[in-house]
DNA sequence: GAAAATTGCTACAGATCTGTAGCAACATAG
DNA sequence: CTATGTTGCTACAGATCTGTAGCAATTTTC
């Protein structure tokens, strides 16, 4: 049913030298390769060094240990997600400013999704269900998870004066919005076509629309 | 850092003897606590063995093999779901019933939640991220998914007609509820006493009545 | 073009898991 | 209380993975 992929040969033919810092950025990339075919819990030392062509003490020379290398995985999609969205991301807006909550909310969703859809692979290694990944690990994804989640219900609560109406539950209100911006991140990166980024737009528009300003 | 937990007897002490439908289910029950506590990918066929006190030719006379076994505790998860929902769950209207859509949602949401409170065991199985487990589990769950989204689907594009008002991206919002639905039952199961059933209820209500109705 | 430093390899020891074959203990019918 | 079927066990063979020690190949430096 299965082609096997690499005829490895049997006399290893001595892989090129590489500086340490390269070597790493490299063994993260085919961590990062087989994490997003196979998941997290498929990544091994042994099948990482396999796959980038190198054997296992090289990869112990820079990575102590699995958790260690799904560590520094996950490190640097943080950063390089981090790096992408500071400058896209609306700031948060003072007492006295004057800023329409839904155009914040808008434009914000939007920066988060153009931001997946211009790095899709980086977005799936934080979007990925982090089962298979040492306890540690999903403890980190948590904390920021947190971090984000109290800033956005700041921000909710900052919309919610500022528009008027009924009160809402505004830590439900948070999670809400957190949840369906991962949920169209995840449906995004699964069929971009189908699910654009202006699709999106669009939808929170006319929900926002739909709200009642009273 | 870490004690063992199971000093296992050195001479097992020959298990006591079940019939297969019951050994089975009391395998199924081991696997279960298994993948609740440590994910998916921590049920293997030796680890159940050993848990249920018993040997893995034991294992393998009820099931071929891991796949297999993870095949019966989401099958068996399956039809408690169902057998728990579907006498909960509001008829969907015809076209002629007057009935009003919001109060289906409303009824709806909190009939789901409330299973999920009642038995929350079956509900993690089902709701724990499918990573770990082998893709044909990942595929039955997805069908399963689609499913309810075409149902879904249909009722909502049925609730907007009757609700009359601007038209929104009913696959966007038949995702949108199923998204939420599932996030809040993940919050209801991981702190039921924060997230209990009736606050999910009064928000989905507060929001629905800030919805314009045109 | 040798000496020194760097980078990678082979080889071992051990853990955990998969499956299967053949034997041992138990339960029940007669 | 023995015969027969059922249920569970031990033991093996093999796969994949973890770490580490010591050696070999390749650069770099002088």
């Amino acid at each position: 049913m299965r082609v096997v992929t690499t005829a490895t040969p049997l006399k290893r033919p001595y892989a090129a030298r590489m500086a340490p810092a390269d070597r790493r950025e490299q063994l993260l990339d085919t961590a990062q390769e087989i994490a997003l075919e196979r998941g997290f819990h498929a990544v091994t030392i042994d099948g990482v060094a396999k796959a980038a062509g190198v054997t296992r003490p090289v990869v112990y020379g820079l990575f102590a240990d699995r958790a260690e290398l799904l560590a520094g995985l996950l490190v640097r999609a943080e950063s390089r997600a981090l790096a992408q969205l500071a400058p896209a991301l609306p700031a948060v807006p003072g007492p006295e400013d004057y800023v329409d909550p839904d155009a914040l909310l808008v434009d914000g969703v939007t920066a988060y999704l153009s931001a997946v859809r211009d790095d899709p692979d980086t977005w799936r290694v934080i979007l990925l269900p982090p089962e298979g990944a040492p306890a540690e690990l999903a403890d980190r994804l948590h904390a920021v998870h947190r971090d984000v989640l109290r800033e956005l219900r700041v921000l909710v609560s900052w919309g919610m004066d500022r528009r008027g109406g009924a009160a809402l539950d505004v830590d439900l209100f948070a999670r809400g919005v957190l949840t369906l911006a991962e949920g169209a991140a995840r449906l995004l990166l699964q069929a971009p076509d189908r699910y654009p980024v202006e699709r999106f737009r669009a939808f929170t528009e006319d929900l926002l629309a739909g709200l009642l300003r009273s």
